[in-house]
DNA sequence: CCCGTGCCCTGGCGGC
DNA sequence: TGCCGCCAGGGCACGG
């Protein structure tokens, strides 16, 4: 479940080793990864150059001679770097990028996307144009006029890339714990306040989790070198059962929106 | 337009 | 020990 501070922890190695490199070729052994025809894309990756790794919300974006290539790792993407060794059965796109170095898009469960885009109109088209802030950059009042007319449940709007680009739901699960909020809280009834607060508390828990690595939890282990080390910081996140660190009440685990969840009932509101 | 549900996929785990 | 069924979940298609 790579969210933005485990995507940029995985933007800045891949920027430090394969910018510069070129792509000799591609192997696709799972087809539905990519977005868009088979040969079209190893025709628009072959001998493209790695010129510089981006980053939007939780998509990574490989910005080559010609082409942006849009990634986006789902629950359980990473990517490894290899010499020529037998293929692992959870490595589906294999990059070949020097003597006998290979760059591998490894996936346990297949959900990941790569989409194909022109360096013209990649910010601009499916899927990139579609994401809102990030919440370093989202404007608080208007995101509470988005938030206001409707009537979700705060944490299912908080998980909605739309709104803000970024947060999944770990870091959901925190921003909520820090800002005092109820996840069922219904979006029509947040004041201004407590929106400027949500998006404070993220903008500093995503900051913190970037400067730790990122979180190490379940499912999603090292890749390049990825050891996170926020999990340390979690104050609601995985800890049902276990007392709140501010009032010491019991973490409950309940679902909200189809999504595992983890409150205090006492300090959330 | 708006919101809730189901689906994609596989490994891990609880239950028997 | 082995098998079965369920769960995890980001984002989209679909239906009410």
């Amino acid at each position: 479940m790579p969210e933005l501070p485990e995507v940029e922890t995985v933007r800045r190695i891949l920027q430090k080793e394969i910018v510069g490199k070129t792509i000799q070729s591609v192997d696709v052994l799972y087809e539905p990864i990519v977005q868009s025809d088979i040969s079209q894309f190893k025709m628009s990756l072959n001998e493209e150059k790695i010129v510089n790794i981006e980053r939007y919300g939780k998509y990574l974006v490989f910005i080559l001679s010609h082409w942006a290539l849009i990634i986006h790792l789902r629950m359980e993407g990473k990517f490894y770097l290899k010499k020529d060794e037998p293929r692992d059965k959870h490595e589906h796109i294999i990059f070949r990028i020097g003597d006998g170095i290979t760059l591998r898009y490894h996936d346990v469960r297949k959900f990941g996307t790569m989409h194909i885009r022109s360096l013209e109109e990649y910010k601009e088209t499916y899927p990139l144009n579609v994401l809102g802030p990030e919440p370093k950059d989202a404007d608080p009042i208007t995101i509470y006029h988005h938030l206001h007319k409707k009537k979700i449940a705060v944490k299912t709007a908080l998980l909605d890339q739309h709104i803000l680009s970024g947060l999944g739901n770990i870091y959901v699960d925190e921003t909520l714990f820090l800002s005092k909020i109820k996840p069922t809280r219904r979006t029509d009834q947040l004041t201004k306040k407590e929106v400027i607060h949500l998006i404070d508390s993220a903008q500093q828990i995503l900051s913190k989790a970037v400067a730790l690595g990122g979180s190490t939890i379940r499912s999603y282990t090292a890749s390049l070198g990825v050891h996170g080390r926020f999990q340390n910081e979690l104050n609601v996140h995985t800890k049902a059962g276990e007392p709140c660190p501010v009032c010491g009440t019991i973490i409950i685990k309940t679902k909200v929106g189809g999504r595992g969840t983890y409150a205090c009932p006492t300090c959330q509101k």
